[in-house]
DNA sequence: CTGTTAGCGCCTTCAT
DNA sequence: ATGAAGGCGCTAACAG
């Protein structure tokens, strides 16, 4: 059926094994008869059959990454980060998307075995307690990206320190006067668990407690992701009888449903309302929003930099790697000191 | 190593091929070996090898895509929708991002033979001459979206007619009352050669020349894609002698640049100008972008379904499948009569 | 340096 | 309905 490394032997008259090796770049062949086959190769326009090649070396060649929702704007550029450090290789890239919860499960547990990918990508799904040891006596590596959770030291991770963005991104609104400071994130407990929004919140927390600010509940909404739930969620906060002068989005695409709430109520950015997001997702500088910058590119390329020196290397890896990613607070537009005070 | 087929045979006492069967739910099996040997395989928690099953069934199991610049936002829709029609499947997606000439020319040698993929999705990417032959003697089926080219009657496409939804597009802009229309697009001849780019630039001219507007060069700007680039040839173009009073942007990621270009000179939309997108992605209905929704989602969506009918049941497509999607004017806040003329 | 051989783990006839 | 045997295309270890 198709041009097997046997015909090519043949047509170079060399050895079957002698094929092999001018394939696999192994210096043991002559100048001459890699020329030779290179061309016998060439001329059948042969291409080696990829599970072949797998199942006799007991490698798969692929990394695998789960990621959930990997449409929204703060998935999209870790999988390109991701993408672009496989480009330069020869492993295969196969994304699981997760946004339902089963799917989530099935992948943790297929993925895990060596015989799917050779090298484990997760991203932002934070394993439960009894996955925990799944991962880390897993057969292959794998590497946590933004899943920040003391109970996983013994796993390599790539974090961002979301407490500590969010407290300077409150910081950041208290500085200008504000006291009455609300927040709109997503349910802090999903069937996900993503560890960044309760960091967030927390980092909010924080921020208050140390400004002497007391923690006013009903400031503090949470719900559905998404533009839209979010405009609903600020639209409550703003028509409190006593509304926050401020609202802390735990994500950019959040803080533009704050805006949109805005503009419904007449509230003109930032003279009534301030308005803070996180992520510094592209479209973020086009609308002047302020927000905290963190790298998610950068969070992607590295992960899987680190899995691919874990894969050529295990043995240099004995205790697990953890990087954390800066946050860098992003001043533009949207924030301001509230009406009718002075900084 | 790990636990394999044979093990799982040892253990429920049967023959290699009974595990077979039962892996392959065979009904040649009678229900008490049957459940003899799902018992083994859960007690040994065996997991099947994947490269072995490819390479014994000659089938690779895996859907290829290839796709350029896929963190554009009018991409990852596409990607999104092909995710889902695959997610009920126990196809793999293999994503192959080309955002460089070498690099797609690469993936379309690679993947159309066999030992690869068992399908080929082509999104945008037009193959050039000596390739068609390739695609459509291909030893695997291809489905190619969003490419519109009329050489390609032999293969099976998803295809949106850009030529009209532009042409419709400016039609609206001439209706409001303008005269001195903009485009604002992308180079129309580069390594990629999307078709779109080219049909959304003849759809802008056919509506001027049935309208008896004579096509301005000056008015028409291409460039590299993005919205910095975009606000660039905006500004270019409105800081002519006689700037036009409308600006067509052939994607909403432009538009959003042109909307830049015209806050910097301070020019109120519509009243002073307005701005016309395409695509509808995600952000243009927050931005009341008036624009031309294409279904992105839906054609990753509909392309993948294509693609799984030709992979199980080939015979039943000798014709090669033209599906075209229809486009939608969508009218929102950033188009206006010109200033100074009543509709 | 090169040819030969024995698997890699599974599916698929072929007998039974 | 079931077991045994051959082969998918390649790599790697071996002998020369």
């Amino acid at each position: 059926m198709s041009v097997t490394i046997r015909d090519v032997a043949h047509h170079a008259e060399v050895g079957l094994g002698t094929v092999s090796r001018v394939l696999n770049n192994s210096p043991l062949v002559s100048v001459a008869t890699r020329e030779r086959v290179l061309q016998a190769i060439a001329e059948l326009n042969f291409v080696p059959n990829q599970s072949a090649r797998r199942l006799s070396m007991g490698k798969t060649l692929t990394i695998g990454v789960i990621i959930p929702f990997f449409t929204r704007p703060s998935f999209t550029p870790r999988l390109s980060g991701v993408e672009s450090a496989l480009s330069e290789t020869h492993f295969d890239l196969l994304i699981s998307n997760v946004d339902i919860k089963s799917r989530r499960d099935d992948c943790f547990r297929g993925f895990t075995r060596r015989n799917r990918v050779d090298g484990l990508l997760v991203i932002s799904l934070p394993p439960v307690d009894q996955e925990i040891p799944l991962l880390s006596n897993a057969a292959v590596p794998v590497v946590l990206i933004d899943v920040n959770d003391s109970a996983l030291t013994g796993l390599h991770r790539i974090t961002v320190d979301d407490v500590a963005g969010s407290k300077r991104a409150t910081e950041h609104l208290i500085q200008l006067g504000h006291r009455r400071i609300g927040m709109v994130g997503d349910y802090l407990d999903t069937p996900f668990n993503f560890t960044s929004t309760r960091d967030r919140y927390w980092g909010y927390r924080q921020a208050l407690q140390e400004a002497d600010i007391p923690f006013t509940p009903s400031y503090f909404c949470e719900g559905e992701h998404g533009r839209h739930e979010a405009r609903h969620m600020a639209h409550h906060l703003l028509t409190m009888e006593e509304r926050p002068t401020a609202i802390f989005a735990t994500s950019d695409t959040q803080a533009l449903g704050v805006l949109e709430a805005a503009r419904e109520l007449d509230l003109s950015i930032p003279n009534d309302l301030s308005v803070m997001g996180y992520d510094d997702i592209e479209m973020a500088e086009y609308l002047q929003l302020t927000t905290t910058r963190q790298l998610l590119f950068e969070s992607g390329q590295r992960g899987a930099e680190l899995l691919l020196e874990l894969i050529a290397t295990p043995e240099s890896y004995d205790t697990p790697v953890h990087i954390t990613l800066p946050t860098e607070l992003i001043v533009r537009g949207t924030t301001a000191p509230p009406c009718g005070v002075l900084p």
